[in-house]
DNA sequence: ATACAAGACGTTATCGATAACAGTCATCGC
DNA sequence: GCGATGACTGTTATCGATAACGTCTTGTAT
């Protein structure tokens, strides 16, 4: 099919293996011949094959990325970072979307050992990824995990401040004069989700107030999870008055929800989650959230994984905490002036809870 | 450094030959002999390498992705839907952000061939990516564009209706009382803003409108490019009272111009623009647009990459023309009433062009 | 008993590139 | 004039898997 560097070196009258050397750069070939050897290169259009070169070498140049879903607003950055810094040291990304699915996560672990790609960057999808990162980590398989840490497995990761981030947020909530706040939040099967729950519990508890299990709803972080969580929580006898919701999936389920029984954030409820929108942060700069540096994610993560490949990296575990920032913006009231549903006056346009 | 066939064989006492009989699944093995493999390839978690068995087969099971930018809300769903629907055929997916840049895209290009990627699923930066186009096309390499045509290339091609997508954009905006209409598009160096203009300019025509050159601002075609376009407009000596923004990231920039003014949409300007994002629609629909099926982009494209790479497609090339949809919201002005600048009344709040 | 077929498995060569080693010259010093 | 030195280039084996063919059993028909 394509040409070969066998063609190329009876073109130019030498060896393959003189071929190889122009094509590496190695000193030692007669100018006249590298000249006859570019010539032959140029006039066949010759790529040298590196799958070939990779069989030997050991090296293919190539790392994974498995994220739950690019399309998330979160992790379509961290794939561009990702991807960006891979290239810069030569490396090429392979996409791989593991839906949050452990079985998916799961053979696209075994389909990246099998291409020998040289590391790997995961996004885990639960918890209970941690088998198949074990094993890999026991073949001593170049891993960096990223956004979620996994209990009691030693490797680099890069995370970011979940906790304190979800502290912030609900202290916001609370100095705007919130004390009823929900949360909707995963099955506790993710460390961000864990986090993010013990901030809330905190924050609430510092400010003396107690913490409700019952204001916790758990769902798949996803548009319809929020949707549903939402729905349960508008079905509540006493509304909270505002909602903290895991991430930006859910906040949009849960915008859709409050929509449809006709209620306007933040008059009928707050509404704050973690991670920014580009996009909705300058169409409509409304929801007041916890922004991470989705990039840096990427291309920190990135960084780590190519040291580690390149064995430059000690073999302790590296763990590389992000910082957030919280930005405020309309969703909880006018800026840290009390928000009229908590001001306790009666909810208007609020379709009664079923 | 990983397991090899050959130590497999030599712990189920057999050859490699063998072993690759087993994997293979491969009869003519005695039950007895596969059982024994079996064993040994579970002992040592032996993982096939894919890349020795890509050089003998010449088949690498991966394709190439180029994509200006996966973060854009357009090319993040295409992105996700080529990889699905390669890895359900068994394909993995390269990843690459072009950037926009054709040095950088042809850098890709080369990559992907000594990858021996079997095929390219590319959004072509821009026309002058034709050279390395044809070039590859003559090297029969299998190739689906995506989005954008290319001028007097033949190879199959996913797009969507542009030119009537924008025709109907704009007839929406003179079907509420808009006359002069501004247009922010790229360099005219893509067929998507060739066909878009072309739209602009038959609504206009088809409504008596004359088309004024003055009206349509070049740019590049991302947030920056869309801020410093809607400065432009907003230098006017006339202002229009609507702008049509080629793009997604185009009129996030004309936003941020526009508040940055002071001016709000629809009240002081109506905007329309191409692609819908899911966050935004949700979250806050505002934005009137046109809604592309970009998932399908990607899905549609690897299938139809993945028939030429097996040989299953006819010589000629095919082009898909998707369909598009116009999502009638707010921002030119309510519903079908006529907006207030367009009605005439005096400008509101806003700051006079300098 | 002989021959022949079929099943089970091993050998060798190959995919394309390269590392390690082995020539082949020309030139140089004594 | 002869080995030595060094510059240049070719050979062979290898990476891991596999296609094509070869070998060795065993069964079976004649």
């Amino acid at each position: 099919m394509a040409v070969t560097m066998r063609e190329v070196a009876r073109r130019a009258g030498v060896s393959a293996m003189t071929v190889s050397r122009v094509i590496n750069g190695r000193e030692g070939v007669d100018a006249e011949t590298q000249r006859k050897v570019e010539e032959a290169i140029h006039a066949l259009d010759y790529v040298p094959n590196r799958l070939a070169r990779g069989l030997v070498s050991q090296k293919t140049q190539t790392i994974g990325l498995i994220v739950p879903d690019v399309v998330n607003p979160f992790f379509a950055p961290v794939a561009r970072g990702a991807e960006t810094a891979a290239r810069k040291a030569g490396y090429r990304v392979l996409l791989c979307n593991s839906e949050g699915d452990l079985r998916l996560e799961r053979e696209y672990i075994e389909d990246l050992v099998a291409h020998r790609a040289e590391g790997l960057l995961l996004a885990p999808a639960s918890d209970r990824s941690r088998t198949a990162i074990l094993s890999l980590l026991r073949g001593r398989f170049p891993l960096v995990l990223l956004d979620r840490a996994l209990p009691e497995v030693e490797c680099d990761m890069v995370v970011s401040d979940s906790a304190g981030g979800a502290r912030r947020l609900v202290e916001h909530l609370i100095a705007v004069g919130h004390r009823e706040i929900a949360h909707v939040t995963d099955a506790e099967d993710t460390s961000t989700g864990r986090e993010r729950l013990r901030g809330y519990r905190e924050a609430l508890e510092a400010a003396g107030i107690p913490f409700r299990e019952e204001l916790v709803f758990r769902t798949t972080v996803d548009r319809i999870g929020g949707y549903r969580a939402a729905q349960e929580i508008l079905a509540l006898q006493d509304l909270p008055t505002a909602i903290f919701t895991v991430n930006n999936m859910t906040v949009v389920g849960t915008m859709e929800a409050l929509r449809e029984r006709g209620m306007k954030v933040p008059r009928d409820m707050a509404l704050v989650c973690f991670d920014d929108v580009e996009h909705i942060a300058v169409l409509s700069p409304f929801l007041t959230v916890i922004d991470q540096p989705a990039e840096t994610f990427g291309s920190l993560g990135a960084q780590l994984l190519l040291e580690r490949i390149g064995g430059k990296a000690s073999a302790r575990a590296r763990r590389i905490v992000l910082q957030t920032d919280l930005i405020v913006r309309e969703s909880c009231g006018e800026g840290t002036g009390v928000p009229p549903r908590a001001r306790g006056l009666t909810t208007q346009g609020v379709a009664p809870a079923t």
